[in-house]
DNA sequence: AAGTGATATATCATAAACGGATATAAAGGA
DNA sequence: TCCTTTATATCCGTTTATGATATATCACTT
């Protein structure tokens, strides 16, 4: 049983980070990714990163996998990691159609 | 011209104040209708409230306007809150689409 | 008329989160 | 050899969030 907090509402970077690690990746490789996916609109420096790290395995939403290359470190996110983040996508959502919703709602004033 | 900074993520409680704005309101309404919203998920406090008000009028994506009721202050979002408000729903959109693609994916590895 | 709960705005002081800068070190290429 | 990239890690200042508290008005009950 993990000890961390509930994590209820995920942050941008921890979104980001629990992504990356649905596939198994080492701290730097979810950099990159990070930076790749949002067309480097997004990134992660190293202070945020194993900030968040450390923070996630602590909440047991990811945990450390062993890796050939010695001097990395591969993290996977945990089922628990999986269920939170399905939920968030689904938070998520709703604020997106909430939002969609209320400025489509504006144009049409006066019925 | 606007002086504050860009805001180029918006939080959580940014969002919803945004949104909440759409349509004319007074502070203690904005916390109401999240809370409404959000079927009690997510609250905004007077703390958080009035602080991010400050920086949204500051950044001039909300504006205030006048109100008959003497102890009410009310305030909009500008059309400049509009249209950054429409970014951050596609920012938000391509977040979820990535997670979802991500987390589908992940389901059939061996093809 | 007094009391109570809801309405309404505002700040204080702390906590939590973020992130640039810096440090360290190994690997790869010119 | 030197420089860039890879790779992990922490320091510490800034930003952001928020519970608690304060103040005052309004609506309703007793």
């Amino acid at each position: 049983m993990p000890k961390g907090k509930s994590l209820d509402e995920l942050t941008d970077p921890v979104f980001y980070i629990l992504v990356a690690l649905v596939e198994a990746r080492h701290g730097y490789a979810i950099m990159q990714y990070v930076e790749e996916e949002t067309e480097g609109t997004f990134k992660i420096g190293p202070a945020t990163l194993y900030t968040i790290i450390k923070k996630l395995l602590d909440a047991g939403l990811i945990e450390a996998e062993p890796d050939s290359e010695p001097r990395r470190k591969t993290y996977v996110t945990t089922a628990a990691g999986i269920a939170k983040l399905k939920e968030e996508v689904e938070r998520r959502s709703r604020m997106v159609d909430l939002a969609t919703i209320v400025l489509q709602t504006k144009g049409r004033k006066g019925q």
